[in-house]
DNA sequence: CCGTTACAGTTGCATGTTGCAAGCAACTGT
DNA sequence: ACAGTTGCTTGCAACATGCAACTGTAACGG
């Protein structure tokens, strides 16, 4: 504590671990004060909202791309649906199975988010340079990939 | 879609928006797998044991602090007193209030924690360089400041 | 010095979310 | 046609959380 070990080269991954921890602290902090774009829409639903955006998922597609139990996803998904959000359509290969998609007002819902978003995060960042801008997402994305990488490797060897 | 449309500038963001929420919601999936240092610790509690780090604090300090509420923290306390990983100490200035600090075995966790995670994340990062794991530690490090920044102007708008 | 108000922390209660397991309906292979 | 499997829903119980009421201590004013 009282002598600041700042040359083990180690130290790098260390810090970065408590910044990106810290990060997502506040990014669930600011959660909570971002204004609602839908009265009885939760935050929690948007993740579902974003993976029906490039086309129809089944019920069982859709639970593992958000890290969500099945059971969980069957029941936000039944929220949005009475709210004329996502609807049900028939899947052409399985009676059993549903086709879940955005209806207009879903979509509609999806953009003020993402706009809304957006424009908050232009405000963050108006004192940042383009470039850098351009490389925090490069990394970010990188990141996301090898985090990707990391998390399909351990779920794999938990199936087995 | 069809048309990539990287000429307009406000795009940046609006990419970096959903790799952001991407890389929170792979954080957060891959807590779930990752070792237990102690068998009986949430990751949960991890955030009050991190901010004992620099010394005691009272409850009404700590709460705050992890964005939670009083009461909530105070049986998170009481759990982690319970293992004798934090000790309830007195406070010198006034007897209504606590010092929370780490015990000896608290310390050990923490650090079996930091160097678990700094573990993994150098792993992860193998194939990072040196100098890109710096940019992006100190991109992340500005961006949290920018968050902290924009938290601070939210909840004092709120409280007024 | 004593009474009143303010504050630190704890606990009871109600609420909302989640996971597991059972159930139902539809598909697949023999 | 029948057995087994798969996709989804729902009942149940466990859990975490916030609010409000409560206890005990400190600070303030007469």
């Amino acid at each position: 504590m009282s002598s600041p070990d700042k040359g083990e080269s180690s130290e790098a991954t260390a810090v970065l671990g408590d910044d990106l921890i810290r990060v997502v602290k506040l990014l669930h902090a600011v959660r909570d004060h971002a204004p609602r774009r839908h009265p009885d829409v939760d935050t929690s639903a948007y993740p579902l909202l974003f993976q029906l955006k490039d086309g129809p998922l089944r019920l069982s597609e859709l639970a593992p791309r958000i890290h969500a139990e099945v059971s969980t996803v069957s029941r936000q998904v039944a929220a949005l649906v009475d709210l004329s959000l996502i609807a049900r359509g028939p899947d052409p290969d399985d009676g059993r199975a549903q086709a879940l998609s955005l209806t207009p007002a879903g979509e509609e819902l999806l953009v003020a988010i993402r706009n809304g978003r957006d424009r908050w995060l232009r405000g963050l960042l108006v004192q940042w340079s383009p470039a850098d801008i351009e490389t925090f997402s490069h990394h970010l994305q990188r990141f996301a990939a090898e985090l990707d990488a990391d998390l399909m490797d351990k779920t794999r060897r938990t199936d087995s």
